[in-house]
DNA sequence: GAGGCGTGGAC
DNA sequence: TGTCCAAGCCT
């Protein structure tokens, strides 16, 4: 830490009073559950995340509880937890581990991003809370945390991923088991309270260290975020139909089924081709199905 | 590097 | 019945 502020010593401390009580918090929670939960929390909030987080870990404890099955059986244990392509690199995530780390998570950072479906702040996340490794992790909140506590903006505006794992690197403590409280410091406060809408900084234990407030809570002047596109009626909308039928679906389904009698045929007939492209589903003589393997 | 990728909840 | 947001990743 050679900066002017220093973050620390509040997130950690705040975060020791302040942490949720959630599963991979508990003692012992195991690395394969931490991979695990980190695929289900990109892009899905924690509370609908956490009950089929259990179911999943009990039907599948390890990596080669997942490998066994057929990747078909993840996308649907998956259920609604949106953007099912996570599962399938889960699986094969699972496979790698099984037959390539004997059945062990690994710990190295360059060892995780190799696996599919880990990214930077993935395989960093697992490295740092499942194994105490001390390195720098950035999400959105860890993102929207540091713009406003040190850059004094709202908003971090575009991805600047060098630049944030450099704020990190410099703000981290030296102790491992600092780092990584700081850390997981960061994101929490980022989570329930220095929040994108509505930020409770009457309850921020960093406010009085905070450039964007000690600057007057100055408005967002940078470039704007694209906006999402419409959900319904999109392609996506048609995705998740015919996935949703095939997951509950005990045989193969019918190609009319699934195209033919949708709202818009050709956008369904598009929606499938995609899926079987993505390798989320699967065409045979019998109709289509989730894949095999 | 911009766009695509599910789903549900809060305003 | 609109917009934004949620512990990202891949192409």
């Amino acid at each position: 830490m050679t900066g002017p502020v220093d973050l620390a010593p509040a997130i950690v401390d705040w975060f020791s009073r302040a942490a949720r009580d959630l599963p991979w918090r508990r003692p012992g929670f195991s690395a394969w559950g931490t991979l695990v939960s980190e695929f289900m929390l990109q892009q899905t909030p924690v509370v609908r995340v956490i009950p089929q987080l259990l179911d999943w870990l009990e039907r599948w404890p390890t990596p080669a509880d997942l490998a066994a099955v057929p990747p078909g059986e993840a996308v649907r244990a998956w259920g609604r937890l949106g953007y099912p392509r996570r599962a399938l690199a889960l699986h094969a995530c699972a496979v790698a581990i099984a037959e390539q780390h004997g059945n062990r998570v690994p710990e190295d950072v360059d060892d995780l991003l190799a696996l599919p479906g880990v990214g930077p702040y993935t395989a960093r996340a697992v490295a740092a809370f499942a194994y105490g490794h001390r390195h720098p992790v950035v999400d959105t909140n860890v993102r929207r945390v540091l713009a406003r506590t040190v850059l004094g903006q709202a908003d971090p505006g575009p991805p600047a991923t060098r630049r944030d794992l450099a704020l990190m690197a410099e703000h981290l403590p030296l102790p491992r088991a600092d780092a990584r409280a700081f850390n997981a410091g960061m994101m929490e406060l980022g989570a329930i309270v220095c929040t994108a809408r509505a930020p409770r900084c009457d309850e921020c234990p960093v406010a009085d260290l905070c450039a964007w407030r000690a600057a007057g809570y100055p408005d967002y002047t940078g470039p704007q975020r694209v906006r999402q596109k419409r959900y319904e009626g999109s392609d996506r909308e048609a995705r998740g139909r015919i996935l949703a039928r095939l997951r509950s679906a005990t045989i193969p389904v019918d190609e009319e089924l699934l195209t033919a009698e949708a709202p818009d045929p050709e956008q369904a007939g598009r929606a499938l081709e995609a899926l079987l492209a993505d390798g989320l589903a699967e065409r045979t003589s019998e109709g289509i199905i989730l894949p095999a393997g």
